[in-house]
DNA sequence: CTGTTAGCGCGTTCAA
DNA sequence: TTGAACGCGCTAACAG
C-alpha cells in the first residue's frame, strides 16, 4: 500500500500493480522496447487503471537533458511577436521539444523576473526577443552557459546569434516610397529611440530623407510604447504649425495610435495625409482605405531562429551568426501622391 | 573538483566552495534564517562566483508542491484570449505562482497534447479555454484531480468551476438594440455551433428575435474559424436574394471576416448595412465608422478564475460554481437605423 | 528479457 | 547552529 496519501500515483504505484519492477514498467511507459509483449500490456492497464502520469520534471530532471525550450516575448499585443510564437511553437513540437513561453509585458523587471524563471525550469535553450534595457537580463542567460537565441529588438554587435529583419533597409525603402508620390514633410513616429531595431527604423528612415536632399524636413519623434501616449504624441505633430503630409509609423502599435491621431484630427487618408505602417497586421485588411504597410517575414525569421537554436541544441558551438531579412513593402491604398493643396502651401 | 564536467554549478558545488553543508547552504539561498550571519555570507559570495542558478524544478520535486499553474488558451490571435492570459499572469505573480502558458491553436488534437504536457510539468492547478471537442482533454485533468478552472467557453452543466460571460444576455441585447433600430433582416455571424458560448450567442440572438416577432427572419450562419472560411461564407450572405440590412459577429475574428466580405461586396457601413460586434478590440476604434460592438468584462473574468483558483488551491473543495459575468453593449457608430431603401423594397 | 540499484539536484528531517 | 543522510519520481547501467 505504497503512497496511499498521495494524489497521483507513481511510476513505483503501477510496477506494483502490474506485478513487475519500476525499471521494467519505465521502460515501457518511456516509449522503450525490449519488453516482452505480456508485460508490456500489464504495465499499460495499470497504468491506465490508477490513472497514471507521468512525471516529466522528474524525468528530465534524471536524465539532465531538459526537453523544453524557453521564449521570453515582450509584448503579447503585438501580432508580430504572436505569429513568431506561433510559428517557433510549431518547430518545437515538431523537434521533440516543448515551448515554454513567457511574457514580459514591455517591463525590464518583468523580463528579467521571467527570465529566471524560465531558466529555472531547466531548459535546454532560451529564445529571447528583449525589451528596453534588457542588458542585465541577458547576462543572466550567458552566464548560465543556455544555448541563446536573440532575435528582432537586437544588432550584431550583439555576442550571440541573433535574427532580425532588416530594419534599415525596410524603413529606407519605405520612405523612399513616400518620397517617390512626392512627400516630402514625412515625420517618422518611433515607439523609443532606446530599441535597437526602432533606432535602425528611424536611421533608415534618416538616410533615405538625406539621400533625397530632404535634410531640413527631418522629424522623428519618440511616441512611447503604448497606444495611447502615441495617440497624444500624433496628435501634437498633426496640429503642429506645418502638418506632414505623410506620417510613417514605426510598428504596429504605432500606427494603432497614429490612426486614433488621424481620426480625432478629423484628417482623411489619403487625401489629407498618407500613412505607411511598419508591420503588417490582419486588422488593417479592412482599414478603409487598405493601409499599406512593411510586412516582415515572420515565418522566415521563425525558421532561422529554430534553425540556429538546432544548431545549438546539437552542440555546434563558434562564432555568433547574426542573420538579418529582406522586409516587403505591401503599397496599398493609404499612401498618395502630396494633395496639391500642401504642394502649394509650401 | 566535483561536477567539473557540468556546465551548470549545484547547490553541493555551491556549498563545497563556501566549506559549508549542502543543507546549510539550501538554507541560506532558499531565504530560510537559522545560519550565522558570516557563513551566510560566505555562501551569498560562493554562489556568487559561481554563477550558481537554484534548479526549481529539483525544488519542486523535493518539495512535492509545485509553484506554477498551468493555462491552456485556444487562439493567441484572439485578443479576448490574450487580455485573460494577461489577467491570469499578472495574479499568479502577485500570489508567488508562475503561469505556463500553453496554445492550442484550435485543434483538439494539440490541445490535448498541451495539456498533457502542462500537467507533466506537475502544475498546482489548471486554467482552461478550451477549444472544440475538448471533452477527452477535460477528463485528462479531472483524472489527475488537479484543480481545475474552466473558462469562456463552458457552460454550468460542466463538473468544474466556470467563468463565462452571459453570452446568452449580451447577444440578446445586442440584438434588441438591432431591432430597435428597426433592422428586421438580421444574420447572426457564428464560428462554429460546436462551441457552448458561440452556440448561447446564437440562441441569445435567435431569442430576441422571437420576442420581437422577427422569427421569419432568423438566419443563423456558420462561417468556420479562420477569418478567411468566414470571409468567404459572409460574402454568400452578401450576395443572397435578399441581402441583411445588419450584420451581427459572433466575434473577434468573425467580425474581421466579415469586414472584409462588406469591403468586398463594396457595401458601406452603416448607409447599406449594420453591423455589430460581440467581442471588442483595440484595432476597432480606428475603423470609419468605429464599430459598435460588445464588450467582455476581461479583468473581471479574470479576477474571478484567479480568486476560485486560490480557493482550490488552498484545498477548499466542495460544490462547483459557476460564475458569469454581464457584458457591456457599446453603441458607437456602426448600427444606424434601417437605410429607408431597405424598407421600401421589404 | 527482467529486476536491482544508484543517483539527477534539491529540501528536510534528525542528531550532534 | 550545523552537517549527514534520506528520498521526491524517474532513467540508465548493470547483473541475473
Amino acid at each position: 500500500m505504497a503512497h496511499t496519501d498521495r494524489l497521483l500515483p507513481t511510476l513505483r504505484d503501477v510496477a506494483t500493480a502490474a506485478g513487475v519492477s519500476v525499471g521494467t514498467a519505465s521502460k515501457v511507459l518511456s516509449g522503450g522496447g525490449g519488453v516482452s509483449a505480456l508485460r508490456a500490456q500489464r504495465v499499460w492497464d495499470a497504468a491506465r487503471r490508477l490513472g497514471y502520469r507521468r512525471n516529466g520534471i522528474a524525468a528530465d530532471l534524471r536524465r539532465g537533458r531538459p526537453s523544453s525550450i524557453g521564449f521570453v516575448l515582450p509584448d503579447l499585443t503585438n501580432q508580430f511577436f504572436v505569429d513568431i510564437a506561433r510559428a517557433l511553437e510549431n518547430h518545437a513540437l515538431e523537434h521533440g521539444y516543448q515551448l515554454i513561453m513567457a511574457h514580459a509585458d514591455e517591463d525590464p523587471a518583468r523580463e528579467l523576473e521571467r527570465i529566471r524563471f524560465v531558466l529555472s525550469r531547466q531548459v535546454a535553450g532560451m529564445i529571447i526577443i528583449p525589451c528596453r534595457g534588457y542588458e542585465h537580463a541577458i547576462d543572466e542567460v550567458r552566464e548560465c552557459h543556455v544555448p541563446l537565441v536573440m532575435a528582432d529588438r537586437v544588432d550584431e554587435t550583439f555576442p550571440a546569434h541573433t535574427v532580425t529583419t532588416d530594419s534599415h533597409g525596410a524603413s529606407s525603402d519605405g520612405t523612399d516610397h513616400l518620397i517617390a508620390l512626392g512627400h516630402e514633410r514625412i515625420a517618422f513616429l518611433v515607439n523609443t529611440l532606446d530599441l535597437v531595431n526602432s533606432r535602425e527604423r528611424a536611421d533608415g528612415y534618416i538616410a533615405a530623407m538625406r539621400r533625397a536632399g530632404l535634410d531640413a524636413f527631418i522629424q522623428v519623434v519618440e511616441c512611447g510604447m503604448t497606444a495611447a501616449e502615441i495617440h497624444a504624441s500624433t496628435l501634437d505633430v498633426l496640429k503642429s504649425g506645418v502638418r506632414p503630409t505623410a506620417l510613417f509609423a514605426g510598428g504596429n502599435v504605432t500606427t494603432l495610435g497614429a490612426l486614433r491621431a488621424i481620426r480625432d484630427a478629423n484628417l482623411h487618408l489619403p487625401d489629407d495625409i498618407s500613412l505607411l505602417s511598419f508591420d503588417d497586421a490582419p486588422w488593417m485588411s479592412v482599414l478603409r482605405p487598405y493601409l499599406s504597410s512593411i510586412r516582415q517575414p515572420v515565418e522566415t525569421i521563425g525558421h532561422a531562429i529554430w534553425q540556429l537554436m538546432l544548431k545549438l541544441l546539437n552542440g555546434e558551438r563558434g562564432e555568433p551568426v547574426h542573420l538579418s531579412f529582406k522586409a516587403e513593402l505591401l503599397v496599398r491604398e493609404s499612401t498618395a501622391p502630396v494633395p496639391v493643396v500642401a504642394l502649394q502651401r509650401a
